[in-house]
DNA sequence: ATGACATAGCCCCTATGA
């Protein structure tokens, strides 16, 4: 099984990118974020038409996130208890084929140490990582990828440096995703490409200003979380920068694993 | 230190992103 997860930044605006992607990458279940359109809008019927049935839990303007499967989609839940954001649409979850359950999540930026929205991005982590947490006692294999806006180590950046100390990059929020790693995930790509250099393959999001993108100058903040059950299920994981390349691209891209499943 | 791009809403400027 080949899962990816991709914030879009907007379907509407890049619908042709993901119809072309599905085609060329053919993932079997796709975790999608900042979707910023409402569910009575989302084109189900033209997602059907590539072979995937859809879980949405979308949102006006900002946020909205969603799941894409080509297996049977059951049991889908919005939101996670205690979310200190729980009028935005930032989790959905669902089990898939009845052997695995995948969540996409859209965790808040956060803008700057300074702002009200700071500490609130830390909250969300802390109450997300309960209801994770959970989910790792259960006899379902459990899944979680999406945009963190964390950058978990120096590792995670071209330039380091730069971010030293300013959101995405800072000792609490590294803090908040080391106390959801240590309730028992495994981080799909770092199995593969070990914490010891400033990877470019490793990145999944460049800023649209100052020619990032072709200065390979990138973040890692897009994750895929495996607990134990699905850990033991890996097979590969990996980017796929290709559609950062299309015109007009998010400025995120795709980041996928597959499982034995 | 600032602004550089992009998106949506609503109406040409503001909020937000990371």
């Amino acid at each position: 099984m080949k899962i990816a997860t991709w914030n879009v930044n907007s379907l509407r605006s890049r619908f042709e990118h993901l119809v072309k992607w599905l085609r060329t990458f053919q993932p079997d279940v796709v975790l999608l974020q900042e979707i910023k359109l409402i569910n009575e809008i989302f084109p189900y019927d033209l997602i059907m038409d590539e072979g995937y049935q859809a879980a949405v839990f979308g949102q006006k303007t900002y946020n909205g996130v969603a799941i894409l499967s080509k297996y049977r989609i059951e049991d889908i839940k919005q939101g996670f208890t205690q979310n200190p954001l729980h009028d935005e649409a930032r989790y959905i979850e669902a089990l898939i084929d009845g052997s695995v359950r995948i969540a996409s999540v859209y965790v808040p930026n956060g803008q700057n140490i300074q702002s009200v929205k700071y500490p609130l991005k830390l909250e969300f982590m802390d109450a997300l990582s309960t209801t994770l947490q959970q989910r790792t006692q259960e006899d379902t294999p459990f899944i979680i990828g999406g945009d963190f806006n964390i950058a978990p180590q120096d590792a995670d950046a071209t330039y380091p440096d730069r971010w030293k100390n300013d959101v995405p990059f800072t000792t609490a929020e590294r803090l908040t995703y080391a106390k959801l790693i240590h309730s028992g995930f495994h981080d799909a790509i770092r199995i593969k490409y070990p914490y010891d250099a400033h990877n470019p393959d490793v990145m999944s999001w460049w800023d649209y200003r100052g020619g990032s993108f072709e200065k390979n100058d990138g973040l890692r903040i897009d994750h895929i979380l495996l607990c134990p059950k699905a850990t033991d299920l890996w097979t590969d994981a990996g980017t796929d920068r290709t559609p950062r390349t299309w015109e007009k691209p998010s400025d995120h891209t795709p980041v996928w694993c597959t499982l034995n499943i």
